[in-house]
DNA sequence: CACATTGTTATACAATTGAATAATTTATCA
DNA sequence: TGATAAATTATTCAATTGTATAACAATGTG
């Protein structure tokens, strides 16, 4: 009947591995099967802990959500801010980070999404969708108006913001359904599709992401033609 | 200490009553809030309904997310079968139907992205969603293939598919962001937003889905003759 | 090495959970 | 109207929940 040996933590460290225990059992189990019993269970200690660093269990998730959306714009931030390449390597580099692996891993979505269904009725879950909400937006505008620039297409803040309003909502979606992946179509057609749709819906020309270095585009003129047809009404 | 009184209701009533009920709570407090107490007596019976009608609480669940989807893909599918109007007209109502009220109300981006939370680890979740996403990218791909003829863009089927795929991500993105409404932006400027997008998404001229009727166009040198104006069948 | 600090464990507790069973009322039909 | 079927209620039950409190032991400081 020996008491179980331990060993003490710093406080980021306790910290830390309790609230990646949450995101574990969310992810396992969901909201309603995170119990304390099983999230101090996993990250190897016992119940008490929770009340001692957390004050309640619903701060202790509050705070796993904040980690969680913490490390997701973290990444993207990263992504952005590297500056290597040209714009629109970069900003393809990070529509296909978005829709490949470590970032569409299918955990991250369920947590994602559960924590999304909570966001409406608690205010604190609330508050960290937003502060997410509105980095990943600035990180998109960041990416787009230098791509934009170049190509000389309108480029004032508002018309950033819609676009990365509306490139955000796609991300989202493509990486939603594609990380559940329903088997309705193989996941690796995503990265592709969603780079030549990043190209229209920016009104970029068609290999302009697809293709960043131009390595492809040595003797083509503009064939592929299939797009923009607003341009190709005007010139007929 | 009189009984409750009571009435009995056919067998179809009182499932849908119980499955409304769960949606309603796990609207309100998510799934771990969501106890077969307050679900029934939300629906204004007693706990033993649940068994006797369902077996146990989580296939009660099971039903209510797959009545939630039912209704969701109904109402998408009859926005597209109405077959009113030109197949902008169709395209165009049915994205904007998605992007204001009744469809984007916050409760049902509540209950989908909950329940999406737990697609991945049970296998009669995931079922039902596949299902649901198949019959919604079937419904846009309705809706997109002959707007795609009457301009003169590609439309093969694989095309097809991938244009409702995209599309569908971006509603898809737009819907749940737009509904939990951080605040970021005010939400009457998507369904304009998802217009103009999807346009440059299937690569259609400007305007073609913001104008269906082509009302503000005066220049008509485009082929307008192929519209065929059937909108006047719309008073009746 | 003694000792205070406090991170951690162990345990208790009331409340709530989902499920099962028995009792009762409602509705239907002859 | 009276009997029958079954929909619904009422109650019980063991298990689990989150939290609170007290006992303990790991750590480092003097």
């Amino acid at each position: 009947m020996s008491r179980k040996t331990f060993q003490r933590l710093s406080l980021d460290d306790r910290r830390r591995s309790l609230m990646e225990a949450t995101l574990s059992c969310v992810a396992r189990h969901g909201l309603h099967g995170a119990s304390v019993r099983r999230i101090t269970e996993e990250a190897g200690v016992t119940v008490g802990l929770v009340r001692h660093y957390f004050g309640s269990k619903d701060e202790m998730i509050r705070n796993a959500y904040a980690y969680l959306v913490g490390q997701l714009t973290a990444q993207a931030s990263e992504s952005a801010n590297r500056g290597e390449g040209s714009p629109e390597t970069q900003l393809s580099r990070f529509l296909r980070a978005n829709m490949t692996m470590p970032n569409m891993a299918e955990e991250t979505v369920s947590l994602w999404a559960t924590f999304i269904g909570r966001v409406r009725h608690d205010p604190g879950f609330a508050e960290i969708h937003r502060d997410g909400y509105r980095e990943f937006l600035s990180v998109l505008e960041t990416l787009i108006e230098p791509v934009l620039i170049r190509h000389g297409c309108p480029h004032s803040v508002a018309i950033c913001k819609n676009h990365a309003i509306a490139l955000n909502g796609l991300v989202d979606g493509l990486w939603m359904e594609g990380a559940l992946n329903s088997g309705l179509y193989a996941r690796d057609i995503l990265p592709d599709l969603v780079i030549t749709s990043a190209e229209r819906l920016l009104g970029l020309p068609a290999g302009v992401l697809a293709d960043p270095q131009g390595t492809l585009q040595q003797p083509l003129q503009r064939s592929k033609q299939l797009e923009q047809p607003e341009q190709k009404s005007k010139a007929s």
